[in-house]
DNA sequence: CGTTCGTTTGACGGATATCAATGATTGTGG
DNA sequence: CCACAATCATTGATATCCGTCAAACGAACG
């Protein structure tokens, strides 16, 4: 079996460590969907209220369990959002990437975070508490909707990975996985997607509910077949189509062996 | 094996069929979270804005697809909201009591519902445009956010249950989601939680992602070791202790054979 | 009383978690 | 610049949970 290119075809992170200048903190804010509504001078005055940090790799950003205090906003990076199951593994249920906004729900009443921020990679994070953004709701009816919208689309999402996890095969699970992350923040590159983060196999496998070793199983036998690329801490998708179809039906073209669920 | 009482011992539905009449409407109105800021003139303008229609037990509220144009207030009754799932099958993603709104709230317009929605029993369903609304919640920047913690909780709970159906066996999982009915729904019976809702095995397959036989085979044995009893379309938790331990932990009260995932 | 729908139980096989060990990649320190 | 350590990924063997197929049974309703 040819083994191929394994090192890893990943855009070094960019940003310097712990730098956020005031314009790309301005513009990022002003794109942002929860500020769309807002003047210039109002963005800054928020901008001017807000926090700026920087976080290095691996670095937590908040705790569950800790006092939700804090609405975030990712400024550049990526970072991966995990909630404690019922055992004591974690499930992945959200990556975040620049523009949107995290540990929202929480700041908007409820006293502690549901959940674990980690940064994926080197990123710039504002933070905003959760009175001022209170206070700019308030005053800015268009705001409030903005912010309705937002979690209205959030929970859209929560109850679609409800949806990806429920049901189906680990296989299925995983290429549906793998498609909405291509979606979100899948990168061109030669004749495929580049998945533009460094997920490990345990974080693809807490994503879909399964394991490493499943994981790198699947993923192997899809390399084989010509419909990934993959290294370590990176996944390139080749044939996106044949991706799709594993996603939606059971699994060989043919009728198959009945669908499976689990088990 | 002692067969007990088998026939069915919920309190027969209480509303008749068609009927919801204007003091309970408002009654409901008023109590709703959704409306909790709104002066008393305002809650009867809504009232003369809304639709209100009775639904026979099984009868369809509203279908994945169609175009989401309204928000739904249950003024009695239970509802059930389904969500196809990526092979054939539904996942129950949401039980709704009276008071509680359902519907599209994300869309919120402009958009399809993402669910289908069906009376569990008779039920009375206030019906609201979108517009009227959007229209109120411009007004009345109160509802909004009222509005907005409402989509935060439900945002909440449905990550507690990617939370739920993720990880642990299926033992688990139907724990879990008898305790959540339970603190939802149930009514304190004889020396146990009777819970209020005719729900089947395959309603309570779909809400934790397995089979109607794994189910039935499941409340068999917990039934046979006095932790529920159950009969056609009721249940009811006589030992609520040893299910949250069953919920939480692997299975037996000991080390156990190393706490298995799935599979 | 019969029909229908929901529930129960059994047998069986397959998908997949688990255990265990090796191999590859990255980064570090000499 | 190379060797070492650490982390991540891969692969195999095995056990088992649970989904599937199949059939019978019980309750509810007309």
């Amino acid at each position: 079996m040819a083994r191929e290119r394994r090192s890893t075809p990943l855009a070094g992170s960019c940003a310097a460590p712990h730098s956020c200048p005031r314009p790309l903190r301005l513009d990022v804010l002003a794109h942002a969907p929860y500020f769309a509504g807002l003047s210039n001078d109002e963005i800054v005055a928020i901008d001017e209220r807000a926090k700026v940090r920087g976080y290095a790799e691996g670095e937590a950003i908040y705790h569950a369990g800790s006092a939700a205090e804090h609405l975030f906003l990712l400024a550049s990076g990526r970072v991966k959002v995990l909630r404690p199951a019922l055992d004591d593994s974690d499930v992945l249920v959200e990556v975040i990437t620049p523009g949107a906004t995290f540990g929202s729900v929480a700041a908007l009443g409820h006293s502690t975070y549901p959940d674990t921020a980690f940064a994926l990679t080197v990123s710039c994070v504002l933070r905003i508490s959760a009175a001022d953004l209170r206070h700019v709701m308030a005053r800015h009816p268009a705001v409030a909707m903005a912010v309705l919208d937002e979690v209205s689309h959030r929970l859209e999402e929560a109850q679609q990975s409800v949806r990806r996890l429920s049901g189906g095969t680990v296989e299925q699970r995983i290429a549906a996985s793998l498609l909405v992350l291509a979606d979100k923040l899948g990168e061109p590159r030669g004749d495929g997607v580049l998945l533009q983060l460094p997920l490990t196999r345990e974080d693809l496998a807490s994503m879909t509910g399964t394991t490493t070793e499943s994981v790198s199983r699947t993923l192997s036998k899809w390399r084989r077949a010509g419909l990934i690329e993959t290294g370590r801490r990176w996944t390139a998708l080749t044939d996106r189509t044949a991706l799709a179809a594993l996603a939606g039906a059971a699994h060989g073209p043919g009728p198959g062996p009945a669908r499976a669920r689990r088990g």
